[in-house]
DNA sequence: ATAGCTATGTTTAGTAA
DNA sequence: ATTACTAAACATAGCTA
């Protein structure tokens, strides 16, 4: 059969759910690098699949587009609220809502502060290596069923 | 006239620039979020118009994206014996001695985690303000006695 | 995992508002 | 800056390899 009128929800099958993201990861790259050249400007694309394999794209490249945004004085967000598909900003704004951390930091002095922040930075490494560590756990069982 | 086939190369007339660049941008995002939800990925797309204006959307955020493409080990290394889970153990001592997160990181799954990566975002902007805040007070007592 | 195929749904250039 | 319109160009689901 050809294609008919597609869902945009998750996809259950694995498989599927990977050729999927192999197929519209390569479209999305294209299109930003069409944006890019033809609009002259700057655009940075960054996805995880599942499996854990990272894919970036970046013009001038992934760290200038990044830095530029991270410095930024104001982050605009403009990430829109238009509810088509905006599922993922359902998401993002319920994680600001759960309020995991509820430290005084108004009533903190300098020193506690800077405590906090250096606990902060070794939290966030510990947070982002588990984090790769799933994945690779995850890729690991994957590759088992290859030669 | 309709639409001609298209040369991916730079408009020359600025309006012109200017309204692609939106078109295709909304087009973008909107393949990024029907990537993330139909493939249960993480993405960041970051665009700079020429005009300066930043665009961003990310799932589960652009932040957590970009750190994590930050701290990734390496770009496209297959999943060897770092891999394991026993990767955090050692700093997860260590910070007990410190006795400020006592979160049980190592035991925490793909989504508690994720939620808990943003909120440490939010919550290092918190403390980062806050510092900047004191600085910024005493810099200003400082600058009393000067003409 | 990635590539070719094809029918069909989706995006978008050109234009005007 | 963004939006509506339309037809041509484009991307891609479901297959196969």
């Amino acid at each position: 059969m050809v294609r008919t009128k597609v869902e945009i929800k998750r996809i259950e099958d694995k498989a599927k759910r990977h050729t999927t993201f192999t197929k519209r990861r390569q479209g999305l790259f294209k299109k930003a690098k069409e944006l890019v050249k033809r609009c002259d400007a700057q655009a940075a694309v960054i996805t995880f699949s599942l499996a854990g394999n990272i894919f970036a794209f970046g013009h001038p490249s992934v760290d200038s587009v990044v830095n530029r945004y991270t410095a930024a004085p104001e982050q605009d967000e403009e990430a829109e609220k238009k509810g088509e598909d905006g599922v993922v900003d359902e998401e993002t704004k319920e994680d600001e809502e759960t309020g995991m951390f509820e430290v005084p930091v108004k009533d903190m002095d300098m020193e506690e502060l800077e405590k906090l922040n250096v606990a902060m930075e070794e939290m966030k490494k510990k947070v982002v290596d588990r984090i790769n560590g799933i994945v690779s756990s995850s890729k690991n069982e994957e590759d088992l069923g290859l030669p």
